[in-house]
DNA sequence: GAGTCACTGCGGCAAAATGCCGCATCGAAT
DNA sequence: ATTCGATGCGGCATTTTGCCGCAGTGACTC
């Protein structure tokens, strides 16, 4: 299977791409949009992974494009932030599915062979608790803003001391 | 526009129907499973709204049957606590759009119309403050319980008495 | 090389939030 | 009438937070 993976975190994208190698995969890796244009066109690809941020560009723009290029390539989406309404704009726009990180290589791989990532029967009862969504949430500004401490204390609208003091103690007690 | 209206809750359907009526729409409504299947059977209808959590009856299942019934008819999800990967399966399932509560009354017309929800392009900065996504959270729990605060606190893993000092003062600011 | 600037880690301390009692009330079900 | 669950609220010890400041570091400039 030929994979073309579109991130441009470099750490992410080299981790993921030598994870899927292992699982079996030929891994073609682009940072920004013009490379993945370029390798849309001239190489054969079966999926391909998409991050939405590209740097200062908005990865869904590139969906039509890397899809009339490969169209009987599956395309995924994975993301950091995502939304409801940008996923339901990402299908709408011919991705076949769409991922939050952190996701395992597992489930990329499986979005990818078109298996649906298993939506367990959300439960009434399986509500996250509080302590864990913040936990979540800080995680994924934090990775938003590249680990930068006081960027992202500030836009989670808390003192840079207080974001130091819940990572200090979040690992351990998870 | 003949509207079927699927959902348990009887204030938010009521306060719902009469808005959607208000703007010109036909509107049907139904409390059960049953209720929504014996009416999209023997109706004529446009456009279906349909909650995910009908008490114990997950709504999901019921989106091939309602379509089976009106083929025609747009499918819209209106759901309290919704995730992405939910979406993505209604949507596969056949339903048109997915929206979380609360919306507003224009918004569920404009998906009943068609009009995707204008899915503001999220930038990277508008990012909810931790206080707004708590907020938010214990709105959506609350619904959830039924608006009983003793296990709506118990869900999020707090006190009761924290969870009522915190309604009491959420209000005023913000 | 000296200086500037942004970021980080940490200490301290007053103010605020939280957890954890208990008590009184209220409505519904028994 | 009584029981039971839910709620609103007071009090208080403990923890957390906001808000300083200081020192060290690395990058970048003059």
């Amino acid at each position: 299977m030929n994979v073309l993976l579109i991130e441009d975190d470099e750490g992410f994208r080299t981790t993921l791409a030598l994870a899927l190698k292992r699982r079996g995969c030929d891994v073609l890796q682009a940072a920004g949009q013009h490379e993945a244009l370029g390798l849309a066109e001239s190489e054969n690809i079966d999926g391909m992974v998409l991050d939405m941020r590209l740097g200062a560009v908005d990865g869904m723009s590139l969906i039509p494009e890397l899809l009339r290029h490969q169209p009987k390539a599956r395309l995924i989406i994975l993301t950091g932030y995502g939304s409801i309404p940008s996923a339901l704009e990402a299908v709408r726009l011919g991705a076949h599915d769409y991922l939050l990180k952190p996701a395992s290589a597992d489930q990329v791989l499986a979005a990818l062979q078109g298996f649906s990532t298993a939506s367990p029967r959300p439960a009434v009862s399986d509500l996250p608790s509080l302590a864990r969504l913040e936990w979540e949430h800080i995680q994924r500004v934090l990775h938003e803003h590249g680990g930068n401490i006081s960027h992202t204390a500030e836009a989670l609208g808390i003192d840079r001391r207080t974001l130091q003091r819940k990572l200090a103690k979040m690992p351990p007690e998870e």
